[in-house]
DNA sequence: CCCTGATTCGC
DNA sequence: GCGAATCAGG
C-alpha cells in the first residue's frame, strides 16, 4: 500500500506518541512492521529506544566468525559496503553522556517551545519536523505509604518507634493511613501487652468447648 | 520463543 | 523509496 500524505502524518503522530511499530503498523494496516520502522527512518524520526542500540561495544576482539551463508553473498555483491559496516562499528562509540548532550543541546536553543506549524483538529497543536517535543517527564515517586505520618497517627505508634519494650500488635491495615501499632508497655518477655498476648497466645481449649477465633490481626476483618 | 527497533540490501 | 530478511537486546 502507497504512503499517503495522510498515512504518513498518521505514522508520525503515533511514532511521536510513543505506540510501536507493530500497533502502528496495525493501525494503519496494509503494511508490515518492519515497513513502518523503515518509513519512520527514512523521514528522519527515529531514536525512541531500542533494545539493539544501546550497544556500541566489543570495539576490539571484533566478531570476524558471522553468518557464513549470508556473508558470502553479501561479499559477492557488496564487498565494499561490507567493510564500511564493518569499519562503521570500530568507530568509537559516543557516550551516553554526549547523547543526553546532544538531546539537550536540540531543545537549547528553542526555550521558546517548539514552532507551532498548524492547529489539528481538536485543537491540537502540530509541531515543525525538526523540532523534538520536550522530554517525557519521568513519573514522581511513589510511596506506598506516605513519608510523613498522617495526623491520624502522629500520636500514634510507627514501625519506627517500635521496640523491645512497647507492643507491637498491629492496629488497623497496613497501607492504611490509620495504621499503627499498640505501643502499649509489653508483658516482659512477650512481643505484646497482656492484653494481646492473651489474643496471641491462647491456651488450646478440649475439643468441643472451643469458641470461635477472634479474628486475625491481618487478613481478617478490622479489630481495635 | 516472544517482543522490540535497527540495519542491510535486492527490488 | 520500499520492505522482507536479518540482526541483536530484553
Amino acid at each position: 500500500m502507497a504512503w499517503t500524505d495522510e498515512r504518513i502524518d498518521h505514522l508520525k503522530q503515533m511514532w511521536e506518541k510513543g505506540l510501536t511499530a507493530s500497533q502502528i503498523a496495525e493501525e494503519l494496516g496494509g503494511v508490515s512492521r518492519n515497513a513502518v520502522i523503515g518509513k519512520a527512518h527514512r523521514l528522519g524520526l527515529k531514536s525512541r529506544p531500542s533494545p539493539v542500540k544501546a550497544k556500541a561495544k566489543t570495539a576490539k576482539g571484533a566478531k570476524p566468525a558471522a553468518k557464513p551463508k549470508k556473508a558470502a553473498v553479501k561479499a559477492t555483491k557488496k564487498p565494499k559496503q561490507k567493510e564500511e559496516h564493518v569499519a562503521r562499528r570500530a568507530m568509537p562509540p559516543p557516550t551516553p553522556a554526549a547523547r543526553t548532550h546532544a538531546a539537550q543541546q536540540s531543545k537549547m536553543p528553542k526555550p521558546d517551545g517548539p514552532k507551532i506549524v498548524s492547529v489539528g483538529p481538536g485543537g491540537f497543536l502540530r509541531q515543525g519536523p525538526g523540532d523534538q517535543q520536550a522530554p517525557i517527564p519521568p513519573a514522581p515517586p511513589r510511596r506506598l505509604v506516605p513519608a510523613k505520618p498522617s495526623e491520624e497517627i502522629a500520636d500514634k505508634t510507627s514501625l519506627l518507634d517500635l521496640n523491645d519494650r512497647i507492643c507491637r500488635w498491629p492496629m488497623n491495615h497496613p497501607g492504611e493511613p490509620d495504621f499503627h501499632f499498640c505501643g502499649e508497655e509489653v508483658n516482659p518477655g512477650f512481643p505484646y501487652c497482656v492484653e494481646h498476648c492473651g489474643r496471641a497466645f491462647q491456651a488450646q481449649l478440649p475439643r468441643g468447648a472451643r469458641r470461635a477465633p477472634p479474628p486475625l490481626p491481618f487478613g481478617g476483618p478490622r479489630v481495635r
